[in-house]
DNA sequence: GGGACACTTCGACGTTCGCCGAAGTGTCGC
DNA sequence: GCGACACTTCGGCGAACGTCGAAGTGTCCC
């Protein structure tokens, strides 16, 4: 009989790590971070697997904590359960080992530049988009990053004058760097970064494209981003 | 053949989350987030696994990138690949389900007391004494939390005037907020407070407990920690 | 030089898991 | 009321994985 010294009281790491550890799970996760609600149907087709499969996977992942489920009629919704959950899969994401495109493929080539330009990473905004945002709010003594992250009392100005609502006091923080794994440097999250992201497509500002997490600057978004960031165009118009 | 979207171009979260996926592995991956460097022979005991099980386990985690290994003599000794790898770690393992005690084992109660207590997060302090000493730093205006988590100017002259060496500007935050998995509130990690975990060991505040990665606070150490952060003996007291 | 120690390799074994199709249930819309 | 749709249940199947012991290799110390 084993002594087993590590397998007294404490987190059950690999429990929760199995959760993800399969192909399909892990995709239903990535698939989520666009911080909308899928049905099973279509996260099954995303996965390319069959309804059967999709009903036991998202079983485990609501058992185990990390979806949330609602019924409506006939379909089932899901989603992420909390932004704790969100920022894991980020967490993970960033770290994970990149899977190479498959050859010649050109419409997978032209999602995956598109999640590259600009996207939601559950909340906020992520991809180059995200990250041009936060180096220029930095630029301009919106953010300070010298002694922790932080909204300058500037940051808090100009997010009034735009009217970004910030929710009241939480225990969530303000200000959170998240590693955006298509860039590899950080953009904005927390709830400024969430508040941001709100306003950008209540805005109009952004809009999504097609059924994925990728987003793309309106006219209008463009023209705001320019004013009130100094963003150039670069960050703005759709890759050829 | 499936079309399956979902495996494009992008992270492997599967094989990352897969590393973690096997209590073994897991628990490999916990006993190191005491920042030393364990034998695989040490880690097959802790584990309760045959040495050849470990030696497996270990090459997998080496070449998927969450350790790193140096051989001395007869001895392989791995650690933990990087902060990044470590920070991982620390987010699952406070998401993830608490397994619970096993039910008569004394022993293996009064170590998940001392974990509880005080112990190294990596490379920065957890526990009771680690979510203290964070919120009397907050409570003395050393660190802000409104705008996002920053050391203030009080904070960085307090850690000189410590002697507390902070190192030069790195990519690495300066200050994160960590999420204690057994005291379930934020403790203090990054630069700072590896600095201050290395501080206290180097001053002879705190020492080991045993093998694994509880710490306790010395004489000098209480006394120091009265004087410079006012917290009370309860923090420093040995259980019973 | 030889014995002990730390660790590795590999084949065998048992268990677990992902997948699916078929049959079923519950919901909607005509 | 009935057909279509969304989803669920379950048994079967194949693959993958964790474990170990035995045999082996490399290192240390006497």
């Amino acid at each position: 009989m084993k002594n087993r010294d590590a397998h007294t009281e404490g987190p059950d790491l690999a429990a929760l790590a199995a959760l993800l550890a399969d192909g399909t799970r892990a995709a239903f996760c990535l698939a989520l971070l666009d911080g909308r609600a899928w049905t099973a149907t279509e996260l099954a087709r995303h996965a390319g697997v069959a309804a059967s499969t999709a009903t036991e996977h998202l079983n485990r992942l609501v058992a185990g904590g990390l979806l949330a489920e609602e019924r409506q009629g006939r379909h089932r919704y899901v989603r992420l359960a909390d932004p704790a959950t969100a920022e894991l899969i980020e967490n993970l994401a960033s770290l994970a080992p990149r899977r190479p495109a498959p050859p010649g493929s050109l419409p997978a080539v032209n999602r995956s530049r598109a999640l590259a330009r600009a996207r939601t990473c559950y909340d906020h905004l992520a991809g180059a988009l995200g990250v041009a945002i936060t180096e220029s709010m930095t630029r301009r003594g919106l953010l300070d990053w010298e002694h922790g992250l932080t909204l300058t009392a500037d940051g808090t100005a100009w997010l009034a004058e735009l009217g970004v609502a910030l929710p009241p006091t939480t225990r969530r923080p303000a200000v959170r760097s998240c590693l955006d794994w298509t860039e590899r440097r950080p953009h904005l999250a927390g709830a400024v970064g969430a508040a941001l992201c709100a306003h950008a497509f209540d805005s109009g500002w952004i809009t999504r494209i097609g059924t994925g997490r990728a987003v793309a600057p309106t006219a209008a978004g463009r023209q705001a981003l320019r004013e009130r960031l100094g963003l150039s165009d670069e960050f703005c118009t759709p890759g050829s």
